[in-house]
DNA sequence: AGGCGTTCCTGGGGGC
DNA sequence: TGCCCCCAGGAACGCC
């Protein structure tokens, strides 16, 4: 399941070969996967204009033209590939062609993934909180965010309306490491607790990035495996010894995902403040 | 406001 | 071996 740091690494991997690349077409092989326009609103808009850009944006990666954006988001099985073989792979939704013969490939066992066509980020800025390894995003800032809140802490780092980028694993990777129980009540968290939380966040998501992110089953670059799937603490450890205290680490359901949780090292806040 | 269920999808695993 | 059923999950949406 692609998170801030898989997203961010396709987009470190894909960028190079992008930029500079003058759009040809976009091919859509299973109906649904262009979001808000068709092929031929691209060849009127886009046709020709050349790639200026390549970053991300929440979860997504951005493709930046004058003007214009593509916005492809890889929910839980995508992947993005540059390719200049014919023809393409089994589960591929849909392609880009450019001038020089490059194509990106999108490949989508699932289908949920989806390409956005905007002229800019307003409509992803609008439903998306802010970037967890921004400057702006200080603890100070979490601290409230967190106090305006009476959410499951859990429901509410997965929210991206809260906070961009968090999926299932990484914040069960962060509440454990800070030592925060996943029913907790976000604004019940103690102000060092708060602190111990938005250190992980940081230093998790930058720590994956430089480990080309997780692979969990469906995430990998041109093959290549992400290499935080070694590093996992928590997640995906049922009935295996807690490495920080050696209980049985849980595996519950906490705002309808798996969540696993070690019961000791975690505590639940859903009271006062201390 | 916030929690919860449903929908979209397919491959893979458990049970028999 | 084979078949059916259920489950996994990011995000949007509707309902309570």
């Amino acid at each position: 399941m692609p998170e801030l740091p898989e997203v961010q690494t396709v987009v470190n991997h894909i960028k190079r070969d992008l930029m500079g690349e003058k759009l040809r077409s976009i091919i859509p092989l299973w109906d649904k996967v262009l979001h808000n326009f068709s092929p031929s609103d691209i060849h009127k808009e886009l046709n020709g204009k050349v790639i200026i850009d390549v970053y991300r944006r929440a979860k997504f990666i951005i493709l930046q033209f004058n003007g214009r954006i593509i916005a492809i988001h890889l929910r839980m099985t995508g992947k993005l590939y540059i390719s200049s073989d014919s023809g393409h792979p089994k589960h591929c939704t849909a392609f880009i062609e450019f001038n020089s013969g490059k194509k990106l490939i999108f490949e989508d066992v699932r289908k949920f993934g989806r390409f956005y066509l905007y002229n800019d980020l307003d409509p992803i800025n609008h439903r998306h909180g802010p970037e967890p390894l921004d400057s702006n995003f200080t603890v100070k800032k979490f601290q409230g965010m967190l106090l305006e809140k009476k959410r499951n802490i859990k429901a509410l780092l997965l929210d991206q309306s809260f906070l961009s980028g968090l999926g299932n694993i990484y914040v069960d990777e962060i509440l454990w490491k800070s030592k925060i129980h996943s029913n907790s009540i976000s604004n019940a968290i103690p102000k060092k607790k708060v602190e111990a939380l938005y250190h992980n966040i940081r230093n998790t998501l930058k720590e994956a990035i430089v480990k080309k992110g997780t692979t969990i089953i469906d995430f990998s670059v041109n093959g290549e495996s992400g290499k935080y799937a070694n590093m996992l603490q928590v997640f995906g450890r049922e009935g295996l010894e807690c490495f920080q205290c050696g209980t049985l680490i849980n595996k519950n359901k906490v705002a309808g995902r798996g969540t696993y949780t070690c019961q000791t090292c975690q505590k639940v806040y859903k009271g006062f403040n201390s």
